[in-house]
DNA sequence: TTGCGTGCAAAGGTTTTGCATGGCA
DNA sequence: TGCCATGCAAAACCTTTGCACGCAA
C-alpha cells in the first residue's frame, strides 16, 4: 500500500502545480511560493526535499535555467523516458519541447559514429526561442 | 591603443592557461589555483572579474559543469563563432567537442523548420561521454 | 514505538559587490 | 589627474544539512 495522503501532500501539490504548466519549467522559488499561498508554514527546505525525491522517482525532470544559476523542474510525461531524446528549452517562456523524431535519432547516431561521442540526453538542453516568443518579440520591437 | 601589459596580466595568464587545455574546460577554482601559484596575492574575485570580461569580449566561452553547480570556461577558437554550432561536453574529462558539420546543420535546420524552435547554440551543451573516457571506464569496470 | 515528513535554524558552495589602494596613461 | 585593475572583506544567492517535533502505521 502506498503511503497515506497526509505524508505525500506536498509531493502531490508540486506535481499538480507542474502539471498545470505542462510544457514549461518552474524554479524552486516559483514552486515554493505557489504552495506557500495555501500552506502558510511551508518551508523552502521541504520543497527542496520533496523535489529531490520526485526527481529520484523520475516524476520530475531536473533542468537548468539558461544562465545556469538555478535548477528548474518539469513534470515527466507518461512515457517518462526522457533519457533518449533531446530537450529544447525556450529561454523566454521556459517551455520545453521534448524532441523525439527520426532526424534527432539520426543526429544522435551520427554523433556516436563519426564524432566518437556518446550523448546522454538527461542533462542536455538546447536553448533557444520558440516561435511564439520570437513572434512576440518582433511585435514589440521598440523598447530597450 | 590597447592597454599596457600590466593591466592585462591576469587576462593573459587566464587565456594562456586555458590555451593549454584547448579542448577542455576549467572551473574558476582551477583557474584561480593555477594562477595563484605564480601570484601569491591573487584574489578569487579578481579572477571572476577578469573571466567576466573575457567572456564579454568573446575570448572565452562560458559553459556549465554537468551538475550545473559551477561555471566552467573554455577558450574560443580562432574563428570564434561558437554561436552557430553545438557543443558536446564529456562529463568525465570535461573535453568539449565543437560540433560543426553538415549533419548538425541539417539538424538545426530541421528544428527550426519542423519544431518551431530557433536554437541559440551559445549556452547549449550536450553532455555525454567521449570515446576515450568510455573505453577507460570499460577497462576499469570492477569498482563501485 | 518506529519511521518518515516537517519546520526552523544554520551552514555550505559559488558568485557578486563595496570600498580603499595603487599603478598606468 | 583620472581611469581602471586589484585585494580584501562582506554580502548575496541557491542549496543542503542537523536537529527536534509530531503525525501515521
Amino acid at each position: 500500500m502506498v503511503r497515506a495522503s497526509y505524508q505525500t501532500k506536498y509531493k502531490q501539490e508540486i506535481l499538480s502545480y507542474l502539471r498545470e504548466r505542462e510544457n514549461s519549467t518552474a524554479t524552486v522559488e516559483e514552486i515554493y511560493s505557489a504552495l506557500k499561498d495555501k500552506n502558510e508554514h511551508l518551508d523552502l527546505s521541504t520543497v527542496y526535499r520533496n523535489i529531490e525525491r520526485l526527481v529520484k522517482d523520475e516524476k520530475l525532470l531536473k533542468l537548468r535555467d539558461e544562465q545556469g544559476n538555478k535548477a528548474c523542474y518539469q513534470i515527466m510525461g507518461e512515457h517518462a523516458d526522457c533519457h533518449n531524446h533531446l530537450h529544447l528549452q525556450c529561454s523566454s517562456c521556459g517551455k520545453v519541447i521534448h524532441l523525439d523524431c527520426t532526424v534527432m535519432q539520426q543526429f544522435i547516431d551520427h554523433i556516436r559514429e563519426y564524432h566518437g561521442f556518446d550523448p546522454s540526453c538527461d542533462n542536455s538542453i538546447i536553448f533557444g526561442k520558440c516561435k511564439e516568443c520570437e513572434e512576440k518579440e518582433e511585435d514589440g520591437k521598440k523598447d530597450t
